[in-house]
DNA sequence: TGGCTATTTGGCTTATTTGCCAAAGATGGA
DNA sequence: TCCATCTTTGGCAAATAAGCCAAATAGCCA
């Protein structure tokens, strides 16, 4: 039981560090409107094409993002859409924190 | 509109690069259960009280969990109640990226 | 006050992550 | 075949994260 409950955390815990970048939320975001090419992804994000690349692997090595290759051209898509509810909770998150601090501001 | 997104990535991601370890994700998991002083879940982790201490302080600076001091104990509380959705989310991905696996050994 | 327990912080080492450039693969067209 | 385009990989340097020990801090009680 134990061992199972350290085997699940590490699990969840990839996923989530894969997850963990402003680079890689934005593809997320992205894919989620349709699947992209690297070459369109490297030009919204602005960083080096085998920067975004490497981004791409870490979010399919995760099974977050799977890829489909069409010619000379390789296309991601969104496999986990369910990650978009968790920016929901963030969002709530990231208001009320926001509020608080105003809050201390205005004392 | 473009410098807006980068900024809420960059926030998304520091709640999930807080959220992505295995020890704080144990912690969060018995967070869910009630609140828990320093000690206890020292116990519980298995590592030193110091590194404990540290990985609270790490979910706390994201709002995930809350302190409260009590005398000479420090109580800890989730915060954010809603990152247990998302453990949903990944579990299921996990178990069928478990029975991919399997089938491809089947072959 | 002095000692006891609980928690946090300083300082250090080791491991991991990130990003870029350059080079290697792949694919389709002339 | 040779070239141009798209993508991935090797290799390196800089930044960040994690863990431990030792020391500092805080509150309680005799």
């Amino acid at each position: 039981m134990e061992k199972k409950m350290r085997v699940r955390n590490e699990a969840r815990s990839r996923i989530l560090k894969a997850l963990a970048h402003p680079t890689r939320l934005f593809i997320v975001d992205e894919l989620s409107r349709g699947e992209r090419c690297v070459r369109d992804l490297t030009g919204m994000v602005g960083a080096d094409v085998s920067t975004v690349s490497r981004h791409l692997n870490v979010l399919k090595m995760e099974g977050i993002v799977g890829d489909e290759k069409r010619g000379t051209q390789v296309f991601y898509r969104l496999r986990m859409p369910c990650v978009l509810n968790f920016f929901t909770c963030m969002e709530s998150v990231i208001e009320e924190r926001a509020r608080e601090h105003l809050e201390l501001l205005d004392r």
